[in-house]
DNA sequence: AACACGACCTGGTAGC
DNA sequence: TGCTACCAGGTCGTGT
């Protein structure tokens, strides 16, 4: 769930319900989300203090209190919600932030990889420093990636999904930018026209605003979000159907230990 | 530099 | 029905 689209759908609804908001309580409920011996360390700082906004850096949430983030990366399954009931969080909660006796934020994570971390202005600009551009900033021109794809031999897909070249692009919507740009996800990227590099950062930007349309737009329906309906997935998952566009089979292979699904029809 | 692989966790599901 | 094996949207550390 939680790539670019998702976590950006979880920013714009937390910090429509926290920012301004004083943390009367804060809970670590698996003190294993933070790093060795910080949990309590973190919600005493927490406490009592006052979120000023909810930012995104990539796939990471970062909640602005006095002067820090505390960071959240919702990894594999996490998600953040606005709860009206923090006292009986449920079971997969691991941690509540509690505006007062009733309304708060619960982290939310069945599979229990998302992490925590409570970084200072220093730990913000190296965090920000370690990662590639956002791909919906106005200074991701099609300049900008093509001068640093077209000089890279990684394959298209692992290159997406590197957090250091291009921020927030994960395996899902990595299959769907290449199936959009008829790309292959095996091919080296200095191995594409300078041509097809255009398209490919098109398709960058078109899928990722497409999707964030989709995820704000199902964020408050947990029934929709669950189950990821909101955006239309074209070749994510669909081993064996045919192509939506040439109606060739749909392949997955494996790259880098992860299942990648692509069109041998229409992605060259 | 590039890449493979295991670890981290739990739950769902396909297959027997 | 119940068991096992395998799979899952991310990242990090280790090894080649």
């Amino acid at each position: 769930m939680p790539e670019l689209p998702e976590v950006e759908a979880v920013r714009q609804r937390i910090h429509a319900a926290a920012a301004g908001r004083t943390i009367v309580a804060a809970r670590i409920l698996r003190p294993r989300i933070a790093p060795r011996g910080q949990a309590s360390r973190i919600e005493r700082f927490l406490t009592g203090r006052r979120i000023d906004s909810v930012t995104r850096r990539a796939k990471n949430l970062l909640i602005h209190v006095g002067g820090r983030a505390l960071r959240v990366h919702l990894r594999m399954t996490g998600n953040i919600q606005p709860t009206d009931d923090v006292r009986f969080a449920p079971l997969e909660a691991r941690m509540v932030l509690a505006f007062d006796a009733h309304r708060g934020l619960a982290l939310i994570d069945p599979r229990g990889l998302g992490r925590i971390e409570l970084l200072d202005s220093a730990a913000i600009a190296s965090l920000d420093g370690s990662l590639g551009p956002e791909p919906l900033a106005d200074d991701f021109t099609p300049h900008c990636f093509t001068a640093a794809a077209g000089r890279s031999r990684l394959a298209a897909k692992t290159y997406l999904m590197d957090q250091s070249r291009i921020a927030g692009i994960g395996n899902i919507y990595a299959a769907e930018i290449l199936f959009a740009a008829g790309i292959h996800p095996a091919r080296p990227m200095n191995r594409l026209s300078a041509a097809r590099l255009e398209s490919l950062h098109e398709a960058i930007r078109r899928t990722l605003e497409d999707a964030v349309h989709h995820a704000a737009a199902t964020y408050a329906d947990p029934g929709l979000w669950n189950e990821g309906a909101g955006f239309a997935l074209r070749v994510y998952g669909r081993e064996g159907m045919p192509c939506t566009r040439c109606a060739s089979q749909v392949r997955r292979i494996v790259q880098a230990g992860r299942s990648t699904y692509y069109c041998p029809g229409c992605q060259r």
